[in-house]
DNA sequence: TTGTATGCGTTATCAG
DNA sequence: CTGATAACGCATACAA
């Protein structure tokens, strides 16, 4: 009766509803989540909570589940199986409503099989055929070759790239798409050009360093985040090398602070807080039955500032 | 017998561990919980999930919390009450083994009946003398004084203030520091010199613009974050303003990406990661109905980088 | 040592 | 339209 099930004659109906008044009678969601197999939450994993890119996610998941009067739990995978597993269990275990998942140590059939259980389940920032429009994504290998593409038309020819974690399928694109736009202008893949980072300023600075000790006539860099390419930017300057006069440094995210950097940043757009909003519009029209009629897959965007100049 | 509770025969344990395995069972958490009145998770609610800083407390929190093989369930408040109170019941309601809740405008009697009940309940980010060893806090009266008392220290005399939203206790507080550094150098508080901004970058890029309007005279601006200092820092350099030769920046929270700006942020360090170790660890002491033997007052502490230098 | 009954707080079902 | 009762999946206490 308290959810509207039973009709009710109006008199009793006042009766109860001033009991709950008097003693602030509150339901126990355990107990009914026992019956009915819901819990009125949408639980959501990300790889970490501390990074302004999964923040705006966040954020555009929050936005939308909000304005739908639920909540959400968040966890955090860490890009780590086990770790990952783990999470996903909890947040299982509590039953909510629909489950987003933007995971990278789990295999793509771990993630089919955990889709096929009854909870509605939307993989972020995957492509996964079998799960049709059960995911949304971004082209990060067209990102990549959007960035280098950038570089090449300003008449950059020697462009190094400071790469995420490789074990990360997102790093692995956005080198794929390096590959593609250099070779496309006729540039040989240089191994002493590309170098391997964490995604964090530090590793973007150390990285930047490694690179300026093994070559120097590099003329422009392409950093896998805006988080590396700041530290990237820091080392340059530390090094005496001027941005972008002499060496021009593109980024990945557009993060909030990529154009308060300086010089500010030039980068790669990824609408972050739209695709979370999307996911989360995605989850509440699957638990509806329906489909949702949002974008699947997003492209990324060159947002130019002032850190790319052609050379000389 | 699953949780160790009864002893066993070798042989039925065997054959019922193997039915586990058969079925991958696994135990229902809300049937659990109905009876044990526990979760196994720990509640936790800020005030966002997007800012560097929130997400430094969350890490520290959640490496102790991953420490003791447990979890949390985040959500965020916002720093609305009707939002906060919505999640803080939100989360109850699932019976957290204990909640870590950081809010801003929920007041002192509300957060004590919460601490009342039987969840074990820590309040971050404020001193309420009746929650005792239950809150942990840091001094940001302190902190505001510290840095502007640095900056007349360097020999500033004019100096600004960009304070965060003055709803929010931290702001006030800061705020309050550094009137008492500045009339204690003898300089009666400006109202022209400080203006209230909303803790982001563009925020304090706007601020920082109508400062420059309003008055020209400022030779230093103390910011009450770093995000907004950022801003500063752009909205000078388009103002041509040099940083620090003419003006002197500060901020507060050494983010992450403090160091990257330019010039490197001078700043007010708040142990943010570690107040959110200690905090958990309070929690798990508190479940074992123990008392945790840390810090429960933390200092913040001025770190020198290149933002500010002595007038003229 | 093992099996069995009872209760946790709801929702759902089925007579009344 | 109402009231009583079973069932949800587990822990606990008690009897076998």
């Amino acid at each position: 009766m308290v959810n509207g099930t039973a009709p009710v004659a109006e008199k009793t109906r006042h009766r109860v509803l001033k009991a709950i008044e008097e003693l602030d009678y509150t339901p126990n969601v355990l107990a009914r989540g026992l019956i009915t197999k819901r819990s009125g939450g949408i639980g959501v994993i990300v790889n970490d909570l501390t990074s302004p890119f999964f923040g705006s996610i966040l954020d555009g998941i929050e936005a939308e589940v909000e304005a739908q009067g639920m909540h959400m739990i968040v966890a955090s995978g860490h890009a780590d199986a086990k770790r990952e597993s783990k999470a996903i269990h909890f947040l299982r275990q509590r039953l909510p409503d629909a489950m987003i998942i933007q995971v990278d140590g789990t295999s793509d059939p771990e993630l089919l099989e955990l889709a096929a259980h009854k909870i509605p389940t939307i993989v972020f920032g995957r492509h996964i055929t079998e799960l049709g429009e059960r995911c949304i994504y971004l082209d990060n290998e067209q990102g990549g070759f959007l960035a280098t593409q950038h570089l090449i038309d300003c008449g950059h020819s020697r462009i190094g790239h400071i790469a995420g974690p490789l074990t990360i399928a997102d790093s692995r694109a956005r080198l794929q798409g390096y590959r593609r736009a250099l070779e496309g202008a006729g540039t040989p893949y240089n191994r002493g050009w590309v170098i391997e980072a964490d995604y964090l300023e530090a590793g973007g600075y150390r990285a930047t360093r490694h690179l300026l000790e093994r070559t120097c006539d590099l003329s422009a860099i392409f950093c896998s985040n805006d988080q590396m390419a700041a530290g990237a930017l820091q080392a340059l300057r530390e090094a005496g090398i001027r941005v972008p006069e002499d060496v021009s440094i593109i980024g990945y995210d557009d993060i909030p602070l990529a154009r308060y950097l300086y010089p500010s940043l030039t980068t790669i757009r990824q609408p972050l807080f739209e695709m979370g909003r999307a996911v989360a519009e995605i989850a509440f029209k699957a638990l509806a039955g329906k489909r949702a009629e949002v974008r699947h897959k997003f492209e990324p965007e060159l947002i130019e500032r002032e850190s790319v100049q052609c050379p000389e």
